[in-house]
DNA sequence: AAAAAAT
């Protein structure tokens, strides 16, 4: 509220006092809304004349001279939030595309034009920003190809395309495949040799995939594809005279934290290289105002945190009118963070079209009851898939089990690091104070360490991500908002110096380590304070044909919580372990997986393979985590 | 119990 306040007497403020040369385009816009008619948009106030960029007062005035509401359901809309009218290509957006109504090979921006896409020419210096020296070949996405002919998929649903076996186009569009190979992505992971063919017929999709299956690469292929294809839509004509600061994007995508929302869109700015197409992001921690400028240069692909795209959306800055794609990334993880309001929100209360109207893509990694609720309300006969998972099966993480008590660990982990030759290591620990307080202590001795989590600021969040990157921290301590999602390549070692309690995200730590072909070793602290996840830990290593240490075994039989058989009852599944990932949809009224090793009981709905059902008694073995806090 | 996310 208050900010708000501010941020609209900042404007005015502003807008009274820019110089008139600069501010010719909203006056003819003015007629009935005088304040604002004085308003120049903040990235156009007190610019030199030709400085950077190409964007001198003069380029918008001459694209406003025309009225910003009436033209705009015609020719206008040009791949740009305004109009083509004045013929000036792009509008808007499209004015850095430059003067010459032509895409500007400096931008590396295309345009829409004429129902036609003109892709912009290629420019070297460009490329080299967002794909990286060709030299260098390295895979930014961090996947080794091979060891994804092994992972199982399993699609269901009614007419399933077949899949893909090598990016082409057709289905995919020319430019795609271009910045696919510039990429270095050389064939489809398994999730995006279904997702294409799903996307280019038009189907939803609820996948069941971890991050580090391709799954970024599984939405972003085929949606920028048929965005290239098909091109923008009108902004509806009911926008009004004065949502020219408004923006429509074409595709949303919604992930739960501020780091995977940023690493999305640093995907997004590959594969929209040379296209219509002008990426965005949203997510809170840095200044609202200055993001939503950014917003107005070009908006058609939004990749927004759900609190910060409510917080535009209540301002009126972004219109959901346009989406014709709506993907959300991590949506377990997203309800488990308590999101599921603010998302409802956005997709059923705004102005989004309809699910009969859209394409909706949901990525989870487990598919438990809130998430088929989730699914049944946003997808319209989807195609789910469900794919094995890579980080944990795959040999080439070293799993370690270590019996350390509480008051030994930071002795052990300085010898950890002590041994280890100088890869990056990530620490993870269960609170914010613990990882705050390990990066000092190792800092003090002599490690260089920097330390991620929640109550840091952005700023500090993404300085120590950089510098764990780039080396100079090479050693990151963690919370769980580093657990998943984030990819970063070459980590060698993790150690979980507080064990999480829930085995899932076990799974995704680890999972941080032994990307891109690279051996990575996985080491944990444990003690009887981890109890709580031993039997899940014993099944995953066996699994994972990784030791299992005699204590685990040991305590493990100390313990009795009533959970008999282990968690047999989940075999079916791929990655079964961490919770269902099947199609609900097939089975008949009793559920599945259910006959085998939940004691057979039958349950009376669908759902009865997913987790957070609030099972009493009998089941604990499948819903630890609700029995004993 | 902790963490994340809008402020």
């Amino acid at each position: 509220m208050t900010d708000l306040a501010q941020d609209m007497n900042k404007l005015s403020v502003n807008g009274n006092g820019a110089p008139a040369g600069q501010n010719g385009s909203a006056q003819g816009n003015g007629a009935d809304k005088p304040k604002k008619s004085q308003y120049v948009p903040p990235h156009l106030r007190n610019r030199p004349q030709g400085q950077s960029r190409n964007f001198g007062g003069n380029d918008f005035g001459g694209s406003g001279g025309r009225n910003f509401g009436g033209s705009r359901g015609g020719s206008g809309f040009g791949g740009s939030g305004f109009g083509g009218g004045s013929g000036f290509g792009g509008g808007r957006r499209g004015g850095f595309a430059g003067r010459d109504n032509k895409p500007n090979p400096r931008s590396g921006q295309g345009r829409w034009a004429d129902g036609k896409h003109e892709p912009s020419p290629r420019n070297e210096r460009i490329e080299v920003d967002l794909f990286g020296l060709p030299e260098e070949g390295v895979q930014s996405s961090g996947i080794n190809f091979d060891n994804y002919d092994d992972i199982p998929v399993e699609a269901s649903g009614d007419d399933v395309p077949d899949a893909i076996t090598s990016f082409t186009a057709p289905p995919l569009d020319e430019l795609m495949v271009e910045n696919i190979t510039m990429s270095r992505f050389t064939k489809p992971t398994p999730v995006q040799k279904y997702s294409v063919p799903i996307v280019a017929n038009g189907r939803d999709l609820m996948a069941c995939a971890q991050t580090g299956s391709g799954k970024t690469g599984g939405f972003l292929f085929p949606v920028l594809s048929e965005c290239y294809k098909n091109g923008p839509l009108p902004v509806p004509e009911t926008a009004g005279a004065f949502s020219f600061n408004k923006v429509y994007p074409t595709v949303l995508i919604m992930a739960p934290t501020r780091e995977l929302v940023s690493q999305i869109f640093d995907e997004a700015k590959k594969f929209c290289y040379r296209s219509w197409v002008r990426p965005a992001v949203a997510y809170g921690g840095v200044d609202i105002g200055q993001q939503m400028r950014t917003l107005q240069r070009g908006c058609d692909l939004l990749v927004a945190a759900p609190g910060r795209l409510t917080d535009m959306l209540e301002r009126g800055r972004v219109s959901l009118a346009n989406v014709k794609y709506l993907i959300l990334d991590e949506a377990d993880r997203m309800l488990d963070m308590g999101f599921e309001p603010q998302i409802r929100h956005i997709v059923q209360e705004c102005d989004m079209p309809d699910v009969q109207d859209r394409q909706t893509l949901m990525f989870s990694a487990t598919f438990p009851r809130n998430i088929q609720m989730l699914a049944r309300d946003f997808l319209k006969e989807y195609i789910f898939l469900s794919v094995g998972r890579v980080g944990s099966t795959s040999a080439n993480i070293t799993q370690k089990v270590l019996l350390v008590e509480d008051d030994e660990k930071r002795s052990v982990i300085l010898d950890l690091l002590s041994a280890a030759d100088n890869g990056l290591t990530i620490v993870f620990t269960e609170t914010k104070r613990m990882a705050d307080y390990l990066a000092d202590f190792l800092y003090d001795q002599g490690f260089p360490a920097t330390a991620i989590h929640g109550n840091r600021t952005q700023y500090e969040r993404e300085k120590a991500l950089a510098a764990f990157k780039s080396g100079t921290a090479p050693i990151l301590v963690a919370t769980a908002v580093a657990a998943r999602g984030l990819d970063i390549p070459n980590v060698q070692h993790v150690i979980n110096y507080d064990l999480p309690t829930d085995i899932d995200d076990y799974v995704h730590r680890i999972g941080r380590t032994g990307r891109a072909g690279n051996v990575g070793i996985a080491t944990s602290f444990f003690n009887r304070n981890n109890k709580i996840i031993v039997k899940d830990m014993i099944s995953l290593l066996t699994e994972a044909n990784q030791e299992v240490p005699d204590f685990l075994v040991k305590i493990s039989r100390e313990s009795s919580y009533g959970r008999g058989g282990g968690r047999g009852g989940r075999s079916g599944g791929f990655g079964g372990r961490s919770g269902a990932t099947r199609d609900f949809r097939r089975q008949g009224g009793g559920g599945f997986g259910g006959s085998g090793g939940y004691g057979g009981s039958s349950y009376g709905n669908d759902f009865s393979n997913s987790r957070p059902l609030g099972y009493s008694s009998n089941y604990g073995n499948q819903n630890q985590s609700t029995s004993w806090w």
